[in-house]
Parts: structure tokens; C-alpha cells; sequence
DNA sequence: CGTAGTTTTGAGAGGCGTCAAGGAGCGTGG
DNA sequence: CCACGCTCCTTGACGCCTCTCAAAACTACG
């Protein structure tokens, strides 16, 4: 991040304190006060949001190193709930403390800002996916971008164990856990992955990147 | 937002530069560099994304008041295009005046804060929009959240001008813009609202709700 | 070894997309 | 001032993709 020792050590005493999740237990709930942005240690987290009457809705899948909280600034309440899909462990960030390092150090203002911007581009290429493509290519942009995430942290780049079921799968990309499963299945039947319940193999990324972007050699 | 004298004069300074767009034409587009958040003076926007293969997604509609462009802060380069559906004038906010303005005044960096994680959080609301709701469900949650973002401008409660086209609004809600108007034909056969053209009339506000909300009392 | 949760697969229905044609509104120029 | 063309909107017919409902297979776990 570029920060001089000095920096690093006020920051050490920002995130000092740890917090364990179990699997299956949320970090946070909606209408939780807002106090804290939590950056994942270790373990997978999903985040989603609730409709009055009892639909919800998978806005992201979260891994090593993502930040989460970031929704509860606005009303200091949470917006969405933060659970656990294995156990996990978060460093927690005060925000008043960030808000007051930030205010001492650029660098890690700047940071804060690009974090916070960084989630706004992906929820618009979320919005991309589920407002103009169809089921196949949703799952395949899905794998390709999760599993180019796992490489980043020094996992394969074609092997992955899914941390989430077919139905939070299919809540993030707006289709039925039937239509995932049936959409992996066409995808083994094409020789494109191999698939074992959550362990999945990419076996062809070209043409996964095929299916997302049928036209981009014109 | 509870600043002091001092505090607004300083913030005068930074939001001395204003800029004039014309109907049709780009605030920025995507790859533009990246310098200035926008705030909205008049006129009306579109922020729109676009794939390799030419598809592309309205992600929001932005009216007086809002801010623009913090889609570029993450990668120093726009990652989106706005464009002006109307006649309209913004102020340019030098980013990084604002980053050395909100380091000195604790409100105004709050203030930054919040309106990125506002961003977060309707971002989220549209996901939940474009993954779960069916189409009358998303014209009705489209219009009820227009109308009620306009009545807050000292606007009607009941009547709208739409700024945007059919297909602008299909875009947005991940629908065809003929499924758009069939849409608003059938609200109109079942007197919810009145439809000439892109003046619209709800005459039925609950009934609206009822549609996005449909089991909200159980 | 039984049970609950998850996943797969099938059959049928329906919502929305696609294609196509016609109509309405608006700006431009004769 | 009116005609013309352009863009935008509406409506119909048809087909496909995805949802719904249902049943069975598989896995994990006690």
C-alpha cells in the first residue's frame, strides 16, 4: 500500500482487534448499528440484502483480503447481512479510528477512497451482468471472475471448491439453483469444466471467456 | 450538512469551476481520466457501462443534487460513461481538493463518506431489482423511486416528466424496451397511472406499492 | 445406517425477447 | 405554414429461455 513505518504502526493499532465467525453465523445483520469495517482474514463470507417480503438478494461473495461493512456508513446502519459460508476470521476497523488515521495520513485516505470506488465499479458490472446476459454466460463470467480472485491469492487458476451453494450462487446472478445446475451440466456435457458438487475444473477458460463475451473480436 | 462559515467559504473554493452540458453529449465517458466528482447543478444524467461486444447498462439516472464520477477514483480512469439527457450544469469538484479539504474538516470528510457509501447501498437495491423482481415489479419500483426522488426536489408527488427514453429505461431494468412500454400500456389499462408520451400521471400510488411489495403484510 | 440438506434431471407452463409493422411527435427546411 | 424525415413509441404474433413443480440421487453428518 506504500505506507512508511511509522504509518503501518498507527495502522497495527487500528485493526489490533480480531473477531472469529463460525460458518453459517453472520459478522453483521441488517439494522445492526454501524461501527466497524471488517477486512476478511481468512474464510468466504457472502453478503445479501432482505425485501419486506422475504426475498433476498446475494450482492456479493467476499475472500481473503475484501473489505466489508462499507454499507453502513450512509445511515450508520447495515444495509445488508454479512454471513459466514466457512469459518472465518475479520480484523475489525473502528471507522472513527480509519476516518481519524485517514485525516493524518494521504496514503491511506486515498486508499479508504479507492476501496470504497472499487466497490462501486463491481456493482455495476454486476448490474451488467444480471440486466443483459443470459444464464450461460452469467455462470461463466461468475467462474472466471472467482477463480482469477483465487490466483491473485496464489490458487489455482483453473481448480476451485464453490463456497456457496447452487441457490446462493443463483440468488448473486439472478437465476434458479435449477437453471445453475442445469447450466454447470451443459458446461461438463461441453467438455468446458468438470464438476464434482462444489469442486469445479476449468478445463477450457477460452472458452468460458467465449461464452461472456461471444463478439469481442469484431 | 453542519459546516460553519469558514468551513463553506473553504468549500466555495472548490466548487468554484462549473461546467455546461449539452443535451446528447458526455460529462466523461469511459477511460477518461479520472480528476473531478461532478455534483449536479440542473439537468439530468445517465451513467452508463459498456461491454467489449457492444451491450451496455444504464446503472443510473442522476438529478439535481447528486454527485458523478466516483466510479474513477479506484483506477485513476472513468470506468463508465455519463451523459446529459438533458440540458444541464455541474460543478466540478477537484478530487483531489476534496481529499485535502475533507483531511482538514471532519464533517465534509464524513460527508464523502457517506455519499459513496449511498452509492453502495442503492447499487445493491438494483441488484436486489434486476436478480428477483419480474417486469412489472421493476417499472413500478422504477417509478415510485423517481417520483419520490423528485418530490424531495420540490416536484410532484403524482406527476413526472421521464428524461429518458423507453429503451434508456428498459436498459436500466434489464428489460427490452418493448416489454418497457407494454408495461406502462397494461398499468394504463388497469388505472394505476396515465401515460402520454414521457409525461406520466400515477393515480394509483398504492397500488404501485402493492405491485414491488406484493406480500409486504403477513 | 438413517436423515436432512443439496444437487440433478425431467416435464410443462409462461413471461419476456425477437421480429415486424404502423403510428405519433418533433425538428428542419422549403 | 406545411411537408418531410427522423426518432421514439406502441402493438401484435410467435418462439425460446427460464421458472415452476416434482421426484430421485447423492453427500454429509450424526
Amino acid at each position: 500500500m506504500g505506507l512508511n513505518p511509522e504509518e503501518m504502526g498507527k495502522l497495527d493499532t487500528v485493526i489490533s482487534t480480531r473477531r472469529r465467525i463460525k460458518r453459517g453465523t453472520a459478522l453483521f445483520n441488517t439494522g445492526d448499528k454501524f461501527t466497524s469495517l471488517y477486512a476478511v482474514r481468512s474464510g468466504f463470507f457472502k453478503t445479501c440484502v432482505t425485501t419486506a417480503d422475504g426475498r433476498d438478494q446475494v450482492t456479493g461473495f467476499q475472500m481473503t483480503g475484501e473489505i466489508i461493512g462499507m454499507d453502513g456508513i450512509v445511515s450508520d446502519r447495515h444495509s445488508c447481512d454479512a454471513i459466514a459460508l466457512e469459518d472465518a476470521e475479520v480484523c475489525v476497523m473502528p471507522f472513527d479510528q480509519v476516518e481519524e488515521l485517514s485525516r493524518e495520513f494521504t496514503t491511506l485516505q486515498h486508499h479508504v477512497h479507492k476501496i470504497m470506488s472499487r466497490e462501486i465499479v463491481r456493482d455495476h458490472s454486476v448490474m451488467l451482468l444480471l440486466g443483459s446476459m443470459r444464464a450461460e454466460e452469467r455462470l461463466a463470467a461468475f467462474l472466471l471472475n472467482l477463480v482469477q480472485r483465487l490466483h491473485a491469492r496464489g490458487f489455482s487458476q483453473s481448480e476451485l471448491i464453490l463456497r456457496m451453494t447452487r441457490e446462493e450462487i443463483g440468488s448473486y446472478l439472478g437465476m434458479k439453483l435449477e437453471t445453475v445446475s442445469r447450466t454447470f451440466s451443459k458446461f461438463v456435457e461441453e467438455g468446458t469444466i468438470e464438476v464434482k458438487q462444489r469442486y469445479v475444473h476449468i478445463k477450457n477458460t477460452d472458452a468460458l471467456k467465449q461464452i461472456v463475451n461471444p463478439q469481442s473480436c469484431r
